[in-house]
DNA sequence: CGACCGATTGACT
DNA sequence: GTCAATCGGTCGG
């Protein structure tokens, strides 16, 4: 078998994609994709929205009020997986970013499935039908929920070979929407959600 | 400890 | 548009 982990002409992100500043990190997320190797294959979607979490001046991030035991993974160095459970029913998954001990993150809110739609639908409690449907992943917790995405991820190295980002197809500028993050109810809120202009795998237009 | 509540989703008026 | 589901994290007493 040995299988490339990466067939080109895709390559993993390396570490200093992550140790750059959030906003910028987050806006070249978008067209990345998001890989996960299981037993019976893998998972691939294209990063479509994502939201930026920034620490300390920010009310709206976990990491707000500094480190505790549910947000201290978001205070690794860049290029971990922060994910957690809210909700009582969902989980979410953020991309750590900037040094350690900084606290910044970014959400992934959506993206497009491209491979192993099957196993996505079956995680998601759906039926079986022809195309990707946006309802897969068009959400945070619905990415989650399609890529199995849970406790047991909390703290993954995407440097690794379980979940990581490959280079994919990066979204031009021209191509990506700036606005105010969704659900966001503390503080002044930023326009810091980015996503593809016009795709329709976002969560919200 | 008890109370409040959330970076959501899906069902429903 | 509204609203319940459901529970761990966080904070106040």
């Amino acid at each position: 078998m040995n299988r490339p982990v990466t067939p080109p002409p895709f390559s993993k992100l390396p570490r200093a994609f992550y140790l750059r500043s959030t906003l910028t990190v987050a806006a070249d997320l978008l067209g990345r994709y998001l890989v996960k190797r299981t037993l019976t294959g893998r998972l691939v979607g294209r990063i479509v929205e994502v939201e930026a979490y920034l620490s300390a001046m920010d009310p709206a991030s976990h990491s707000y009020n500094g480190k505790t035991p549910r947000n201290e993974v978001m205070f690794d160095r860049g290029g971990h997986l922060y994910v957690y459970f809210t909700y009582g029913m969902h989980f979410c998954s953020n991309v750590v970013t900037g040094e350690e001990g900084t606290g910044h993150a970014v959400l992934l809110r959506a993206v497009e499935p491209l491979e192993g739609t099957d196993a996505m639908r079956k995680s998601r409690g759906l039926k079986s039908s022809g195309k990707p449907e946006p309802l897969l992943t068009n959400g945070p917790a619905k990415l989650c929920q399609a890529f199995s995405i849970g406790r047991s991820e909390n703290g993954l190295d995407l440097l690794g070979n379980t979940i990581y980002l490959t280079t994919g197809e990066p979204c031009p500028r021209s191509s990506i929407v700036r606005s105010r993050r969704i659900g966001i109810r503390k503080g002044v809120e930023h326009r810091w959600r980015f996503f593809v202009k016009g795709n329709r795998f976002v969560s919200r237009p």
